[in-house]
DNA sequence: CATGAATGAGCTTTCATTCAT
DNA sequence: TATGAATGAAAGCTCATTCAT
């Protein structure tokens, strides 16, 4: 690997078990027996380092999570969206966990986060719109979007949550089902009766999930 | 007002407004016109300072945030309880906003906040609860802790989310009555007969509050 | 003395020995003895340093050099202040050896900087033009201040130039009275027949001094 | 142009726009986009740079200024020594602004100048001393070499100060011939009756151009 | 209680220079 | 000849904290 992408790559790792805060360009460029000068010549500074990691979170979603465009919903589709969601967020956590002063100093970084946004918003419409046509949800028309905002909140913060409340600095694979059942708890709710089924199916899915502690997402 | 006191409180401001990493204790005794000295004459450290701030946390919340005692449910005492929750968020945001940074550092403090989130959890249970047994909402046993727990992170995440949105580091009254609604929305799909009238009601209440752009709470 | 004035001399005294360029803030503490971090306790950065120098070196000029304010001239008067001017320009030479580069980094300074500048043609002025007045020089009117600006201008670079020239760091008072006779060299041509007599006293005078190589200056 | 050369005229283009200190051995490098690695190939280091820039000024001098060798004095050669050291003089103007920065890492360069320093003087020392012969200047034998000497130091200083007065990194050529007429100026004294009129003619001549602020040197 | 000077480790960043290819 | 990644010492500066008074 380039040392390039060996930095982004070592920066990532480190901010997400150490925090942004704490890791500073000296801690990256000793973790991979490089010179700080080294660094510095593959990276303008330390926002242009995490400008990096965002593009790989940028691209990580492009690649890994997309709303089904089938036209058919398949209830394995939002559970296929949630899955990853959520993998993602655990993969570039340190970003979530300290958002508020990682873009405080960085406007381009900003812009780009709030585009992020928007487009994740966009997703999560889409999926509850095309179940709302499938006629497995019921959702007043004008509720859709800020529910879809809504849902998007609250996956953005979960895994801060999860870190805080957990004393280990590892997440548990069944704490990121946790996260994902947390949704379907929210969405179920506006289920129909041809869907209620489909939901408890889901549901019971991730309890045993859950109740597994499985090892299934070693490999993340 | 004691030093110590005036120290608390000018430190919840500073940090408030310009985030916790970017003031330091030579700004906050700059600011008080005391010197650093007398600042730790009265804390051990940075952190005792934040642990203080905590302190007044949980007694704001403690005076102001309780769910209704009495046996029969009304429906102003959900909305009083979010309202108070939301102020009681916007006056010590910069808490919430570098939540694990501050944690990562104090053990003894990140177990009194995740106290602080259990009883709040259990409060909002307990409301949840209440609308249950009043026959305002359906929820299914099993959920109403879960619900209770997810509507606590939404609520401790939205005031970090519309900080990032905004451009401003003021926040509006009216975005404060945007999360309420958003809590609102998160219930309402629970609602039995009897009750949808009740929340239409909130709603229509919230949007034309979050329309008003009210000066309602100015005060705060 | 203060620590902030031992910072100011102690500065002063190693630009003055090895450039302004070569001295690090850290070879300042380390020079006094002191740390870093209480170097930038009493200024906010190197150039606050270096505008501190300067206000001494206006203070100095304010306070020893002045054109004589009687009506009658006397030689004596231009001696004294083209003696004091030299001692001046000797004790801040750092400044005077890297004017551009030191002023690229310093609007403010350079503001300064071209305000004494200004005023210092302007005693020049006076001093050639109570000469004409007193019959003692020749000059067109409107050849006046064009000359006192060229002999401000090679006043200020005398020293840089005899630092040039000699190999050694310090400069011999001998030197500086070179550089006074220069001057007087600039002047003499216009001397009237009623003075030509006094010139050539003063050209004696600095001959001898420089032949000397006297310890006159010593306690400069 | 060979890379050597490239490096060497690019060198002295960006050193005399934004200063030694300012442009890096990288900066040159990505200007002429080569790799640091080339520009190291073809020079030891950065001082051996500003020695090859100093060997073109020496080359500059020896090839465009030269003090007439005819017998008889013109008018016309005084004027032509002055208008080609002076473009001279800008054309390597980041040598005199830095000049004892430059000078004091560099023992070798050092010496370098003030042999071309001495020959400098000795021009104009000849062109005094034919002016003297043709009886158009009456200076005393013991004063020619001092005031050629004064006048170099003048001429040596007169970009610095202006660069520092003028707030453009750009010099008009008003400016250059502002500094000849400042050499005429300490000339004209010396002058005898019968080159009074000379000078005043060569005065007049440079006052025009001044005005003008003409475009006269814009080939330069 | 209070002052304010002082500490010092450590931060981000720079840049002349080297060296394997 | 040329590349460009790599070096590493050192720069200016910060800040939580200490301590003599």
């Amino acid at each position: 690997m380039k040392t390039r992408d060996m930095v982004i790559h070592a920066s990532l790792e480190l901010f997400n078990e150490h925090g942004e805060r704490t890791i500073t360009t000296n801690h990256i460029a000793a973790h991979l027996g490089i010179s700080p000068g080294n660094l510095y010549y593959h990276f303008a500074n330390k926002q242009d380092i995490i400008q990096e990691i965002f593009s790989l979170f940028e691209k990580h979603i492009n690649e890994n999570i997309k709303p089904s465009e089938e036209k058919e919903f398949h209830a394995g589709s939002m559970m296929a969206y949630l899955d990853a969601a959520f993998v993602a967020l655990w993969k570039f956590r340190f970003f979530y966990v300290n958002l508020h002063d990682i873009l405080l100093k960085d406007d381009q970084l900003k812009k780009r986060y709030l585009k992020l946004q928007q487009s994740t918003t966009h997703s999560i419409s889409q999926i509850l719109q095309q179940m709302v046509n499938a006629g497995l949800l019921c959702i007043p028309a004008e509720d859709v979007e800020r529910l879809a905002d809504t849902i998007r909140i609250l996956m953005g913060s979960w895994i801060g949550h999860k870190l805080v409340q957990s004393n280990q600095k590892e997440i548990k694979p069944s704490e990121l089902f946790d996260g994902v059942s947390r949704m379907i708890l929210i969405i179920k709710p506006y289920a129909t009766e041809a869907s209620s089924a489909m939901f408890s199916q889901m549901e019971s899915r991730y309890q045993s999930l859950i109740a597994e502690d499985g090892a299934a997402l070693n490999a993340i």
